[in-house]
DNA sequence: CTGAGTAAGAAAACCGGTTTAGTATCTCTA
DNA sequence: TAGAGATACTAAACCGGTTTTCTTACTCAG
């Protein structure tokens, strides 16, 4: 590996062309198509770039070819928190078992200053995965524009765009059903921060596919919303202890606290009981996403159980089904969800 | 957003060049660099681009600016183990606050036909951050053939290359002496699976500097790896858990098991609860890492805390330093390790 | 012996941007 | 009123590969 003559740079294609005698378009195919070339000329060629330390640069070649072999993943919050998040932890890594079978790099695409939008304006990837509902309709137009494969998981609800997903109004019904159904009527809900309680319109984001959801079994009980205390939340720890706070300062405590995500749920646990407040004995708490530390954390969170590695794998999948062109119109899968009944639900 | 002339493919900066009746220079200039032109021309150019659904390719970009705005993360082993493994998820978690910051990308490398050379080569990043000991030759060679740079974390030891350790001899000692102090001489250890217990030369990888500090140890107490059970184990829970039916299988059981890994040490004590065996009654399991789960276990795991998300987060600065040129040398840093007392020791 | 077909390789176009070098016009100063 | 300098823009080179097109020499059948 000695120096070539254009200063210390690495060589390029041209230097090994010129420095063994042949051309561009030799060398490239004594790498690419050892067919196409002479014995003498490939061993040369192959010589010679082994002498001067030639590797061909990556970029030059994807961009040539125009592919990446990458694929995005959108982190839905800052990395701090999206990094540290079980559940989107999960989805990731169903994600890159595929990449890893089609040989495909996985890139982690942050928000660029704060814009989600913008970081995906600028992402060198062959598609996108998304996770979440921070996806507006910004987002979505900027990778229509760039005519950028997309798979939304968890995303806002649209027929022409191909998406992964639990029956989210289903499982919300039925996570609610089952507070109610343990005799429950005073009643909170932390909802995701992106969550509206306005059930008006129909909703496309999954806080809205939920609170349908939830909407139902509490009208089945004799409810409405009016009757619950609503709160939201982002997904987050610090963010799930300032929601607890705001609950322990509500002129009645709720004997129960649903929650859209664990990391809220388990962070109200941690607060109540710092608060002196037992758990589920004075006030149950129920989650979504049976996250790894559901089961640990004491006691035992009541949560919905959906397949986070499972979805990030289809999600994968029909990714690359639609890039290789396999798959032409959007497909919409839905995967299978289950309430996982544990102490932190108490019976009233 | 019409079509374009050119078929239906995306509008190049020619096509808006075209269109707008200004140059190429014009509509780049347009879009980084405004004061360059006349209003009129710029508003003009926008316009066009807006009409056409012009949105300029991040790839010819880069390309063009011989950049990548991504740092690689090699990953260590298959993206199903690395990717469930909470201590390199944390280093990720580190690695990726940093990007963030920066405006860069995390692309995720998988090996590539199981070859992580092989990734390296191709990999479309502007550095590299390597972890654990499955480095080798090959690989580095690579990466300085490319001219890229990198930083090992938990990687070989080596003078002329960046890197983000632990004192691992210090630690190993302290992990093997405490658990002597505790009247442990019946011991098993269970190495990374790169392991050698050839004390002879001066080892470079990780588990060769942990063997000098349980050699040191040993020592001290009047034993040699002769006296001790000598077992590997990939850094999984599939192989942790082989490794402890090794340990059944021994021939006198011993009463203290000294793992490398909090997987590994967390599947033994799994393995050996289902056993019927009691832990640490009957045998003790120490681990290193401090992986979330070490301390919602069964008994609790009594191991050796490193920083994981601080390793990152200093990986990725010192590489980002590397690459923006203000770090010429390597630099080699040391971060703090603790020994964290619990239940899985016990004292005999 | 000739013409078709093939093998080996070179030249040039191309991927889609950025940037350097250069041109024409306009403005200001001496 | 000529010359210097600024302004606004264009043409062409460049990043480092791949690929299409073309040339030349060789092979073989008729």
């Amino acid at each position: 590996m000695k120096d070539t003559k254009n200063g210390s740079k690495r060589p390029t294609i041209k230097d090994i062309a010129r420095e063994s005698g042949y051309s561009k378009t030799a060398v490239s195919f004594a790498f690419n198509d050892p067919k196409r070339i002479s014995k003498k000329a490939r061993d040369q060629i192959l010589k010679t770039a082994e002498q001067l330390g030639y590797i061909p640069d990556p970029m030059a070649r994807n961009f040539s070819l125009q592919r990446h072999l990458s694929i995005g993943f959108l982190l839905p919050q800052m990395v701090q928190y999206s990094l540290q998040n079980p559940y989107t932890l999960q989805v990731i890594a169903g994600i890159g078992s595929v990449c890893e079978k089609m040989g495909y790099t996985l890139t982690l695409i942050p928000p660029l200053h704060k814009s989600l939008s913008l970081a995906v304006r600028n992402a060198a990837v062959d598609g996108l995965i998304t996770l979440g509902s921070q996806i507006d309709d910004d987002i979505i137009t900027v990778m229509q524009t760039r005519l950028l494969p997309f798979v939304m998981i968890d995303g806002p609800y649209d027929e022409e765009t191909s998406s992964v997903n639990i029956a989210e109004e289903e499982a919300a019904y039925h996570q609610m059903k089952t507070v109610l159904d343990h005799g429950h009527r005073s009643i909170a809900i932390i909802g995701l921060a992106s969550a509206t309680f306005a059930i008006g319109e129909v909703g496309k984001s999954v806080s809205a596919r939920r609170m349908l959801g939830y909407n139902r079994a509490l009208g089945e009980a004799g409810l409405t919303f009016s009757d619950v205390a609503c709160l939201v939340s982002e997904c987050t720890p610090d963010d799930g202890r300032q929601a607890a706070q705001k609950i322990l300062a509500l002129p009645s405590r709720p004997t129960c606290v649903v929650t859209m995500s664990d990391i809220v749920a388990i962070s109200c646990i941690l607060a109540f009981k710092e608060a002196g407040i037992r758990v589920p004995q004075e006030i149950s708490v129920v989650g979504f996403d049976n996250i790894d530390e559901a089961i640990t954390i004491t006691p035992a969170l009541t949560t919905i159980d959906q397949p986070a590695f499972e979805k990030g794998r289809l999600g994968a999948k029909t990714l690359f089904s639609i890039i290789d062109g396999t798959q032409q119109e959007p497909v919409h899968l839905l995967v299978e969800h289950r309430l996982l009944l544990r102490d932190s639900l108490s019976r009233i």
